[in-house]
RNA sequence: GGCGGCGUAGCCAAGCGGCUAAGGCAGCGGUCUGCAAAACCGUUAUUCAUCGGUUCAAAUCCGAUCGCCGCCUCCA
């Protein structure tokens, strides 16, 4: 079975097939390094590293690029605000950025291209443009004529003529047509300058994915992603950019992520709701991030709450506890016992790969494919709560086959990579560090409460009880003693 | 105004012509417990915004209506 990815273009679902059999070529648009990353792009590099991830799991070799965008407007003039130059400030993002990525266990890329690093290769683009007559110089800055690119719009599913009735098109008499866009501008007094053919200057926003995507993956590849955002005008320039000057297909199949809202509000620093990785990274676990990602087909909105947050944590707790008790049971297995998993049981858990293939296959159907793994998680819990102390062997070995298999699937999203026990150990370490009373006091309420309850002193025992959960700990009694959590939320 | 998307249980979210409408969270019932908590199990939509239509068959296709949202300006 090959995959099928929804492909912005003609709205549909296609087979992926590469140009290059058993090799895909990827590009996706990257950042533009001005400031700290937010959870919107956190959903857009965790989506194409699930793509990648995937691709490759499926024994495809991948060469995936994505860019920096490290000249540009706003670059300039928060570089001007905070009195440094361009490079540092875009040094200095590209470098959170890094540690970012790192952090939520993003895997790099084949190449990080940066937009200065380019600049033979922009220019020269603009310069078979301008040969084939679909790019003029108009003083300093050399536009792209988009009335000659017969295909303008096919990306967006928009005409020219739809545009100019639109009234928010920025007016520049420099321009042919309202809807031409810069490739080359030329540069005011203070802002970072290179030589070109048209005087100094910087390049336009667009050209420089097209340069760099040509130089790392051709005239054609399979591949160009990024945020829904991009589809116009960005995606759409640099179709008319790079099939303009190769007339050949530029991409075969565009992939847009969809958008992340907080509390059902599109983000913007204005309105307060800016939310970086970060932040979030301060307060939860990278898997937890990527369970609530992942939750949710990547074409689809997704809207951050805390609530939504703290369904990850507690869905996530819930596949490494299973995983831990597997992990604990030392039961070496009884062969003639009578197994407790249903033929039923046993074929779901064994169709769990294929299942779970068939849903990624499905244009990356993650939100299906976690669904199949939680369904098997149920079943794992039911046969682990009836074994008796001396179990089948066909039960464990069933139990710990599961087990790996959910870790192999579940490590494709970036999920259940850590030692199960450990990852449990580790959320308790991380909730003690912010308690408002110190372990030792709790440890001796503990044991007071201990000796209340030997003499039965019932009213007192549920006083400490009380007095802890005031605290937000609650008390666990079990067969070896009383053990504490500290209460989620 | 133009283009596109969405509306499935209390919440989140798969399913996109035909097996019992996945799964998660919350709730409820149970096991356990001195009582709890935690954990685990079970359970929770005769119905998929509304109204029509196509079809032997629709949450899934078509039309209309209502309600959300995104893009059209920098944006993942």
């Amino acid at each position: 079975m090959t995959v099928t990815i929804f492909n912005t273009l003609n709205s549909r679902k296609v087979p992926l097939e590469p140009i290059e059999p058993g090799h895909v070529k990827i590009y996706v648009c990257g950042i533009t390094a001005y400031d700290y990353c937010h959870i919107g792009h956190a959903r857009s590099a965790l989506v194409f590293d699930m793509i990648v991830g995937y691709l490759q799991y499926l024994g495809l070799n991948v060469t995936y690029i994505r860019n920096f965008t490290d000249i540009d407007d706003k670059i300039i003039n928060r570089a001007q605000e905070q009195n440094t130059s361009t490079i540092a400030l875009s040094e200095q993002f590209i470098h959170a950025f890094h540690e970012d990525m790192a952090h939520l266990g993003i895997a790099s890329p084949t190449a990080e291209p940066k937009a200065t690093e380019h600049l033979p290769e922009i220019i020269g683009m603009i310069q078979e443009l301008m040969a084939k007559g679909l790019a003029y110089q108009a003083g300093s800055d050399v536009f792209y004529a988009v009335e000659k690119f017969q295909p303008y719009g096919i990306l967006s599913g928009r005409s020219l003529n739809e545009m100019k009735a639109g009234a928010r098109i920025s007016i520049n008499e420099n321009k042919r047509n309202p809807m031409d866009f810069a490739l080359w501008k030329g540069s005011k007094p203070g802002e970072p300058t290179w030589e070109s053919p048209w005087g100094p200057g910087r390049p336009g926003w667009h050209i420089e994915c097209s340069a760099m995507s040509k130089k790392y993956l051709g005239e054609s590849f399979d591949i160009h992603g990024g945020g829904k955002d991009l589809v116009f005008p960005h995606h759409e320039n640099e179709i008319a950019q790079s099939q303009g000057a190769s007339g050949k297909t530029f991409v075969n199949i565009w992939v847009h992520n969809g958008f992340v809202t907080i509390n059902d509000e599109k983000m913007s620093k204005s309105l307060g709701n800016f939310l970086t990785i970060r932040d979030l990274l301060a307060q939860y676990q990278p898997e937890a991030l990527r369970l609530f990602v992942f939750s949710t087909h990547y074409r689809n909105p997704l809207d951050y709450s805390e609530a939504a947050m703290q369904d990850a944590v507690t869905g996530l707790d819930r596949l490494y506890t299973c995983l831990a008790e597997i992990a604990q049971i030392t039961a070496s297995g009884n062969p003639t016992a009578k197994p407790e998993a249903t033929v039923k049981e046993i074929e779901k858990i064994e169709s769990l790969t294929e299942r779970f293939q068939e849903a990624m296959n499905n244009d990356f159907n993650t939100a299906q494919a976690l669904g199949h793994i939680f369904e098997i998680v149920k079943i794992l819990n039911r046969i682990k709560q009836a074994l008796p102390s001396n179990p089948a062997t066909t039960d464990l070995d069933l139990l710990r086959k599961a087990s790996t298999t959910i870790r192999e699937l579940a490590g494709l999203i970036g999920l259940l990579r850590q030692e199960p026990s450990l990852y449990l150990n580790c959320q308790q370490q991380k909730i003690l560090a912010g308690l408002d009373i110190s372990k030792e006091s709790i440890e001796q309420l503990i044991q007071d409460r201990l000796t209340a309850r030997r003499q039965k002193d019932w009213a007192r025992a549920d006083a400490i009880r009380g007095q802890l959960l005031s605290h937000n700990i609650e008390l666990k009694d079990g067969a070896n003693g009383t053990a504490w959590s500290v209460k989620p939320g």
